[in-house]
RNA sequence: GGCCCGGUGGCAGAGUGGUUAUGCAGAGGACUGCAAAUCCUUCCACGGCGGUUCGAUUCCGUCCCGGGCCUCCA
């Protein structure tokens, strides 16, 4: 069996992914809070975690991926109260949005995607359980977890109470036994979203969720927990802290093995961020750029390193793709065999299975083309569709990519046809001036010309 | 202040103790009336300084620079 290497953030070393249960592997990744449109920060982590599964299901016959939605937050509140839209209607909104988004990226759904609304009762068992256990305690209509009660608290993201304290930036609040303490349970104002518990009506702090729904979903220990660098602390600190206490487990890893956690992206060289303006919306992005270059753009680089997203970027995965599907067009008429692996594409599996080296398994995948003279292009073209589906590209019609096929866009196709002739005309006669002339106001209206040895084709640019 | 991660050719971006990453761009050539596409050839590299070594871009130390986290954040 093929091996998977996967890095380890709890211990910051790569390591031989070993399986809980080989016959089904079970992923939870911290999925979005629901409160606007997905940028493309989200669009990575939801991308890379996708290559993640597409890879485990490549080696193992069955694996589990749950990704929640979490639609209660102060975010949401806020951004309700803004718009005048009831929180359900604008939660419900924005997660099938970010879901459509992702699907034009190539994401598939994950196998459950809890969301947090429908999972208070799991929560308010866990902080009961934590409070009866002396984890947490109740005071001034909050509950909040005892940090100092969990001996492993930081071993996630190395760092020490006294490093935060040194700090000196986490929120003081006045009947917190520790600065560094956090909400488990907070009161709800009565125009706030707010649930019955033991502790009064509230709602749940923002991590206990994941606590929640992880163990509610898949069980306990499972394989891989996944999310963004930036939720290694506080966020995944603090569910190993509630999760481990609550089941009286010492080591996180009883909780889940491998803690995955994907880079940020820049743009432009620049932190995104609103009080830069320069958030790059999926939703906006789909618009003029195709999801596979949306999808290749955010795989160019390896997942953990970080991702500067420029227009040359862009432009380069177009390239790059461009490339792929003139040779899948070139060859349209070849029988593959796509259940067949064959040894070149094993080599592009074999560059995601350590650690999802997707920058090598491009580099395999370009390889593929450049031997194409030296087998059939029906092996080819199978290498290239088996590697492209792992990578989740190359799934496109190639006519309809390259522009060859009426996109149900608005074009004078007999008016093309018409130029086309003239010019070959022109050409038959010698008057290139004429024909250059034509190819330009071809140019101007978004067409681009080929001469071929099967003669002039067209397509649109 | 603490913790973490990086600094590779014009750009993007892997990797390795001694041998070509790869893509785009550039140069030359084939093809073409010219283009486009395709093919062939080719230039360009490992932040600074020490150390280990027969040999370091790769290991160690140190310095400089950049980014992230420590508060909500993918």
């Amino acid at each position: 069996m093929t091996e998977f290497k996967i890095h380890n953030t709890y211990g910051n070393k790569k390591e031989v992914f070993i399986p809980n249960d080989p016959e089904n592997i079970k992923v939870y990744a911290c999925g979005p809070t629901v409160y606007d449109y997905a940028h493309i920060g989200n669009a990575r982590m939801a991308v890379v975690c996708d290559l993640l599964i597409k890879v485990l299901k490549e080696i193992y016959p069955r694996v589990t991926y749950v990704s929640n939605i979490t639609d209660i937050d102060d975010k949401i509140i806020e951004a309700a109260t803004e718009n005048n839209t009831p929180i359900e209607e604008l939660t419900n909104k924005f997660s099938k949005i970010y879901n459509e988004d992702m699907l034009v990226l190539g994401v598939q759904l994950p196998d459950l995607q809890p969301r947090a609304t429908q999972h208070i009762d799991k929560m308010i068992n866990l902080i009961s359980n934590l409070i009866e256990n002396d984890f947490a305690y109740f005071t001034n209509a909050h509950v909040l977890f005892s940090v100092k009660k969990y001996s492993n608290y930081g071993k996630l993201s190395t760092r020490t109470q006294e490093e935060q304290i040194a700090g000196s930036r986490v929120e003081i609040l006045e009947f917190k036994d520790d600065p560094a303490d956090f909400v488990l349970w907070k009161p709800s104002e009565d125009d706030q979203p707010g649930w019955e518990s033991p502790w009064g009506r509230g709602r749940p702090g923002w991590h206990i969720e994941c606590s929640a729904m992880s163990e509610k979903t898949l069980g306990l220990p499972f394989d891989i927990h996944a999310g963004g660098q930036d939720l290694i602390f506080p966020h995944h600190e603090n569910e190993i802290a509630q999760t481990c206490c609550a089941h009286k487990f010492n080591k996180p890893q009883d909780y889940a093995k491998y803690w995955f956690h994907n880079g940020f992206v820049t743009v432009e060289g620049e932190k995104m961020s609103k009080s830069t303006g320069n958030i790059k919306l999926v939703n906006n992005l789909i618009k003029s750029i195709p999801g596979e270059v949306v999808r290749l753009a955010l795989l160019s680089s390896h997942y953990r390193q970080p991702l500067n997203w420029s227009e040359s970027t862009i432009k380069q995965s177009k390239n790059t793709l461009d490339r792929y599907y003139r040779f899948l067009y070139d060859t349209k008429d070849q029988e593959t065999n796509e259940k067949k692996i064959e040894t070149t594409s094993n080599k592009v599996l074999d560059a995601l299975c350590d650690d999802l080296n997707t920058s090598l398994a491009l580099a395999e995948l370009s390889n593929i083309l450049d031997n194409k003279n030296n087998q059939t292009k029906s092996t080819t073209k199978t290498q290239l569709l088996c590697a492209g589906k792992i990578l989740g590209i190359l799934g496109e019609s190639p006519s309809k990519w390259l522009g060859y096929e009426d996109q149900g866009e608005k074009f004078d196709v007999s008016l093309i046809d018409k130029l086309i002739q003239d010019r070959i005309k022109a050409r038959n006669n010698k008057d290139f001036t004429l024909a250059d002339s034509i190819r330009i106001e071809l140019n101007n209206m978004g067409i681009e010309i080929e001469d071929t040895q099967q003669g002039t084709k067209w397509r649109k640019k």
